[in-house]
DNA sequence: TCCTTTACTTGAATCATTCAGGTTTAGCGC
DNA sequence: GCGCTAAACCTGAATGATTCAAGTAAAGGA
């Protein structure tokens, strides 16, 4: 199924900025919106920088893209979505890597007393230095 | 041990906003800046909202403070540290909930491929609906 | 008690993100 | 294909947590 058909299966309107913020996220890696935009850019010309934001927003609520914060940094998205996959990240870079949880299955998706919450998503990032920046 | 000799064996200096930035953190449940600072200021009259983030850094540098940044939220802070424990938060209200971890010890502290980090920090989040958000 | 370093103060700046209002356009019904 | 309406997009400004800067005060070792 094509990117045109997912944007229209969750209800949003299939438009060329939308397309190329589904191909610059999908080619890159953790992206931040800067990058998306200029990959937005670089694919179709100018488009604002607030649709971005709007686009990713919209696309971020149909659970297309996935957006993950790390503490202190602006915000990054990613296309992989749906598996249970968490991050690390350098504390010395910045730089972001996915990493497959360390049980076979949703790992901490089950803490043991959830205080009557009902969970519908575990976030999960481990904090270190990178190969590169251990030198 | 008192909070002096925590902070002065951190190698701060000990002053009456750090001993009510400690007593308010650790007396308060997840608190924001604001929350602390308006805690201290009950504590020990005028310290400017500055001085509380400068404090809270470098309390949190020493390891004395635990910080964390729920995605679009304010910073919070915390006084229990060493152990490994999460949080919960509902999305509705934004409440956070302490919560210990399912596998025993530090669960996801080892995730499968560390693609060469040097991991030293996992930082859990479940997102979920509080009790009283239920209704 | 003195001195140096650290902490604190006031005031301004930064920067990601959001809000506001007006204009364009996707995509449905005719 | 044509027109309509809501959604998407635009420009421009505001927000708000956090940080920076430069000067003043005070902790704590000599």
């Amino acid at each position: 199924m094509g990117d045109d058909d997912l944007i229209r299966q969750a209800g949003l309107r299939v438009t060329a900025a939308r397309l190329a913020i589904m191909q610059t996220v999908r080619a890159g890696d953790h992206l931040d919106v800067d990058d998306v935009h200029r990959g937005v850019r670089d694919r179709v010309g100018q488009v604002s920088l607030q649709a971005v934001y709007d686009s990713l927003h919209a696309l971020h609520g149909a659970g297309l893209v996935r957006k993950i914060e790390p503490m202190g940094s602006p915000a990054r998205y990613e296309a992989r979505v749906g598996d249970n996959h968490h991050h690390l990240v350098c504390r010395a870079c910045g730089t972001v890597t996915d990493v497959d949880c360390a049980v076979g299955r949703p790992p901490c998706l089950d803490p043991v007393d959830t205080a009557g919450f009902v969970v519908d998503e575990a976030d999960v990032t481990f904090w270190g230095v990178c190969p590169s920046c251990q030198e």
